[in-house]
DNA sequence: CTGAAAGCGCTTACAG
DNA sequence: CTGAAAGCGCTTACAG
């Protein structure tokens, strides 16, 4: 590997002259600069970003964890989150546990030994001593989507996700169903307590019972969504309309639906929050709740960006409107 | 921040004691163990990463470089390259350039300054010096999907986009089509040539004329693929049948479909390359090719290991397998 | 405008 | 089993 060192030789200057020509900033004589940029041609000198990271203390990398790299809410969130680091000279460095909580915690020890300058947390599991030491570290940090609980001062992006699934519900409950069923997210997740907490509210305000039996829990992924549909489906008493956690368990739910040849909307109604560009396509379009997940992302790295820039954040909760988009699988029960 | 000096001096011990208790490996007494364990455990110590990988010489990551971060291939491809990551004690940063061409440069040139230890490129344009220099600096690369001519010894695991392109072409021939359009991607891709020049092929030996007009180049992006389909539709005369390049093109596509309120599979026929969760889901249902993205992913990871554990890998070109799904967007012509 | 030198925070032969 | 010290490859006051 060629270093500084080799430039500054061939050049016949200091290390400081060539790290001033690249770096810029500082003035360097015409005659001098030529030499070195001659010499980084020749020498096809690529300065080491680890080592200059050290002395600047500083890697202009932004950490984002992911739990699920496919969900595309995930993505929309990352492009919201790089825009707005590219506009302050930073990249973004996507990092995805895929559901695992091993590795999930590799990443997060990963972000705390200071190889990136802030972090951004999407619908992390929130477990384990890995978060909370990121933060005692003093990382800039900021929650998107959800946040575990007693971890003090760190601002969160997010919805109001139980008032958009209360909304949805009551939507369902209007077309006149009274046996509701959801397909809900790990219950150690905040959003998936709440979702179902705003599912429960709808249905008790409007005095309906909901039967334990057709609220199931499915682990994420379409897997995950098509085993609890499954569940609910082969109940001696169905329920008429079904409220899903999310886009990739109602990908899942429908993979049980189209096996057990159940007609929506006309056997069943079916609700998800996140929507994707290819729900309205589907047969028939898939009634949903969009996230602004592009703004979410954006703001987060807003948050980020005022706390490396020496500001103070606190304990923020910014929450961004949902949109519910209605298309056809909702109807009357019963029909 | 707290640094291992600090750990040396609270337990009594050199920062040598410190890096072998924390890194394991070298022996240590039980006593010294303890004191420095506790000292980490009192100043909640955590070992800047930066400074270990300068040190080292090695960061324990890998590159993937992506265009799309929402694009569902994109997201299998990097599950494969992480579960080979993870087995190897390795993990994956992932740096999206979301098709521009200068963050693309600049994810290539941090690349280059070593501040990961091999590269997966993943439809990376290959436009400009970035990739070359990579190369020339010695980085352990590998192309996955596609990879720019002129540009050595490098590996690429990838499916036979020629082939299945004509495959699926020929499908649409047997159903009885002679009028058929493609919306193809950037010109400058390889794989966009080659799954134009699969289309053509199939055209050709079934003796039809393939009219300039019916071949639209869409950018990439669901915005391109609806852009030209629209242009394909309000042709004088239209195709009977369309073959998309991509999946994101493809969804654009449908917009411009359901726009204009053309039926499918009646009024037009649909083929695409590559699958997703939710084709099947589709009114009608999508045909499509699938690649087997996850292990393309996992293949690029091995020779990416290979490399990284002295081996030599040289100009491997690794083809995998595609699948072409059968569902409802096609029909005879005419009907 | 320029260079010698200290320093970033680790790791790792080396000598004991 | 242990520590002093060199070294990884940059950056940046400091003095001129």
């Amino acid at each position: 590997m060629v270093s500084i060192r080799d430039v500054a030789k061939a050049a016949g200057v200091s290390t400081a002259t060539v790290a001033r020509v690249l770096n810029g900033g500082a003035p360097v004589s015409p005659d001098r600069t030529n030499r070195v940029l001659r010499a980084v041609e020749e020498l096809d000198y690529v300065s080491n970003g680890v080592a200059a990271s050290l002395s600047r203390g500083r890697t202009g990398l932004l950490g984002l964890l992911v739990s699920d790299i496919a969900n595309p809410f995930t993505a929309q969130v990352a492009r919201g989150l790089e825009d707005e680091a590219v506009r302050h000279g930073y990249q973004v460095l996507i990092a995805s546990s895929d559901f695992d909580s091993e590795r999930e915690a590799q990443v997060l020890s990963s972000f705390a030994r200071r190889t990136v300058d802030a972090v951004a947390l999407l619908s992390s599991s929130g477990v384990g001593e890995g978060v909370a030491r990121l933060i005692r570290n003093g990382l800039p940090t900021v929650f998107v989507d959800r946040r575990p609980p007693d971890l003090g001062e760190i601002p969160l992006v997010r919805t109001d996700s139980l008032g958009a699934a209360r909304e949805a519900v009551r939507y369902l409950i209007d077309l006149g169903h009274t046996d509701l069923g959801m397909i809900s997210g790990p219950s150690g997740m905040p959003t998936a307590a709440q979702r179902l907490a705003g599912f429960r509210e709808a249905c008790e305000s409007a005095g309906l019972v909901v039967r334990p039996e057709c609220v199931r829990e499915g682990f994420l992924g379409t897997q995950g969504g098509y085993t609890a549909m499954c569940e609910v489906l082969d109940l001696d008493r169905r329920p008429t309309a079904v409220f899903s956690f999310n886009n990739v368990l109602a990908i899942g739910a429908l993979q049980a639906v189209r096996e057990r040849a159940v007609r929506i909307p006309a056997d069943l109604s079916l609700v998800t929050f996140d929507d994707t560009d290819l729900f309205p396509f589907v047969d028939p379009p898939i009634t949903a709740i969009e996230q602004p997940a592009y703004d979410i992302g954006a703001q987060a790295g807003r948050l980020l960006f005022d706390r490396l820039d020496g500001g103070e954040t606190g304990d923020v909760d910014i929450v961004l409107p949902t949109e519910f988009h209605i298309r056809g699988s909702c109807g009357r029960p019963g029909r």
